[in-house]
DNA sequence: TCTGGGGTCCTAGGACCC
DNA sequence: TCTGGGGTCCTAGGACCC
C-alpha cells in the first residue's frame, strides 16, 4: 500500500500559521508578479474564487467580502516544507518527496498492525506538530492513492484520511472521478478521451491497455493499470539528480530596451548559479529566452530563445552572466513590448566531474577560490552584497510583491520578539 | 490597466555510425 | 543499370505535474 500526504491549501495554510487573526477568515496567495491566484483557504473557495484566475477580476469580489490577499512568499512556503517532511519521516521510514506540499510514503508492513489507526494518528499529528493541516490517502498504487485523497478532502474532512482496500471501494472510488481530476491525465487527454465516450476513471480502467499505449502513449496506459490495482509508478526513494535549474520572471512593467532586460537576465543567472552550487553541480550549457505579452490581442508577439554551450563545463557567476548576456544580446529586437525574460543552466553533471578543456588555460583553481569567498560573504551580509556590476541597482524591471508577508522562519531581522 | 514559475518525461524524426 | 539493415544519439515539441 501507498500513501500520498497532501497538505491542505499548503500556501493560504502557511500564511495562516503566522497570523491566527486569519483562522476563519478568507484568505488567497497570489502568483508572483501579483498576477493571479494560486492558493485559496476553504472559505475563499467557498466564496467562488476559483484556482488561476487574474487578480483583477476578483478585485471587487476581494473588497466585497473582505477576502485577504498575500503575495506569494516561497521562502516561507519553502523552509515549512521542510519542517513538515522532516516530522512526515518520524512516521514513515519510505518517503519520496514529491513536491513541496507532498510526499508519497510506503505503507509497506503495517498489514500487521491497524492501518487506519497508524495512519489517522500520524495525520493529526503532522498537522498539529507543523501548524498545517494536512489529508492523506492511501491505495495499492499511486494513482488510487491520489484518488483516495481526494475522497478523504470532499467526503472526510474531519477525519482526513481515506484508504481503498477492497474492490467495492476502488470501484466507487473510479465511478465517482472525473478522468480530468485523475492524475497524469491533462485538459489535452481529457478532451481526446472523450472522444472515444470515456469519462469516468471507471471508464478509463476499463480500455485495453494495449489500446492505450497504441492510441496515446506508455503514459497513459500506466495510468490505466494503476486504476486496475496493478502498481508500474515506483516509490523513489532517492531523489534523483537535477538536470536542469532555471528561473523566469515577469517584469513589474513592460520593457523595451536591452540594458533592463540584461541587468534582470544578469540577476536571475546569479540566482541560479548560487543554487546550482549549492547543490554540488556545474552546467555544460546555458539557455536564454525573451517573451511578449502572450495575453495581449493586439501586441505584436515574440518568443526568441537561444542555447549555448559553455567553454567548459563551470559554476563561476562571472562566466555564466557573460554568456547569458551575450545571448540575449543575439535574440533581443527593439520594437517589442517585454513581459519576461529567463534562463536555464542545463546540462548539469557532479562538480568534481573534472573535465577540462584543452584550449583553456587552467584558471579553475582562482575561479574557485573567489566565488568561495564570493558566496561566504553574501551569506553572512545578505545576498548581493558582492555583486557582478551587470546586476545593476535599479531594478525598475522587478517584479510586484505588494502583499509580502515576512520570512518568519529564516531571516533574522523578520522574526518577532514576544516580549 | 492588470494573467506565475519551475520542473519532468515521452515521442518522432533527422543525423550519423558500421 | 542495380545501392541494406540495424542501431544510437540528439533535438524540438508536446503533454503533464504542482
Amino acid at each position: 500500500m501507498i500513501g500520498i500526504i497532501d497538505c491542505n491549501n499548503f500556501y493560504a495554510s502557511c500564511e495562516r500559521n503566522f497570523m491566527p487573526s486569519l483562522n476563519g477568515v478568507p484568505v488567497v496567495v497570489f502568483s508572483n508578479n501579483d498576477g493571479a491566484i494560486i492558493a485559496r483557504s476553504e472559505e475563499a473557495k467557498e466564496l467562488g474564487i476559483d484556482m488561476a484566475v487574474p487578480i483583477f477580476e476578483v478585485k471587487k469580489l476581494m473588497k466585497v467580502y473582505n477576502i485577504k490577499g498575500f503575495s506569494s512568499n516561497y521562502t516561507l512556503y519553502g523552509d515549512m516544507s521542510k519542517r513538515i517532511k522532516y516530522i512526515i519521516r518520524k512516521f514513515f521510514s519510505e518517503v519520496e518527496d514529491y513536491s513541496i506540499d507532498e510526499s508519497f510514503v510506503s505503507c509497506k508492513g503495517f498489514e500487521y498492525r491497524d492501518l487506519f489507526s497508524y495512519v489517522k494518528d500520524a495525520r493529526d499529528k503532522i498537522s498539529h506538530w507543523s501548524g498545517v493541516p494536512v489529508t492523506i490517502g492511501v491505495a495499492p498504487t499511486k494513482t488510487l492513492s491520489k484518488l483516495a485523497n481526494r475522497i478523504a478532502k470532499k467526503k472526510f474532512r474531519a477525519i482526513g484520511v481515506y484508504i481503498i482496500d477492497s474492490e467495492e471501494k476502488r470501484i466507487d472510488a473510479l465511478h465517482t472521478t472525473d478522468i480530468k481530476d485523475l492524475w497524469g491525465v491533462g485538459r489535452r487527454i481529457t478532451v481526446r478521451l472523450n472522444k472515444f465516450n470515456i469519462y469516468t476513471a471507471y471508464d478509463l480502467s476499463k480500455v485495453d491497455t494495449d489500446w492505450a499505449k497504441k492510441n496515446f502513449s506508455v503514459v497513459l496506459q500506466r495510468t490505466v493499470y494503476e486504476l486496475q490495482g496493478i502498481s508500474c509508478i515506483p516509490l523513489e526513494l532517492v531523489e534523483p539528480a537535477k538536470q536542469n535549474i532555471a528561473s523566469q520572471k515577469s517584469f513589474g512593467i513592460f520593457q523595451t530596451e536591452f540594458e533592463p532586460m540584461a541587468e534582470a537576465l544578469a540577476n536571475y543567472t546569479a540566482r541560479v548559479a548560487e543554487k546550482l552550487r549549492r547543490q554540488g553541480f556545474v552546467a555544460g550549457g546555458i539557455t536564454v529566452w525573451l517573451g511578449t505579452n502572450n495575453f495581449s490581442k493586439t501586441d505584436k508577439q515574440y518568443f526568441p530563445e537561444i542555447s549555448t554551450v559553455c567553454d567548459v563545463p563551470t559554476d563561476y557567476t562571472p562566466y555564466l552572466i557573460k554568456r547569458a548576456v551575450e545571448g540575449l544580446k543575439v535574440i533581443y529586437r527593439k520594437g517589442y513590448l517585454y513581459k519576461r525574460v529567463g534562463v536555464m543552466l542545463t546540462d548539469l553533471r557532479n562538480n568534481y566531474d573534472g573535465t577540462q578543456n584543452l584550449f583553456h588555460s587552467n584558471s579553475r583553481d582562482k575561479e574557485i577560490e573567489i566565488i568561495r569567498r564570493m558566496d561566504r560573504i553574501n551569506r553572512l551580509n545578505g545576498r548581493d552584497t558582492i555583486r557582478s556590476a551587470q546586476q545593476g541597482f535599479n531594478h525598475e524591471w522587478k517584479m510586484r510583491q505588494e502583499t509580502l508577508t515576512p520570512k518568519y522562519t529564516t531571516r533574522l531581522s523578520d522574526i518577532i520578539i514576544i516580549k
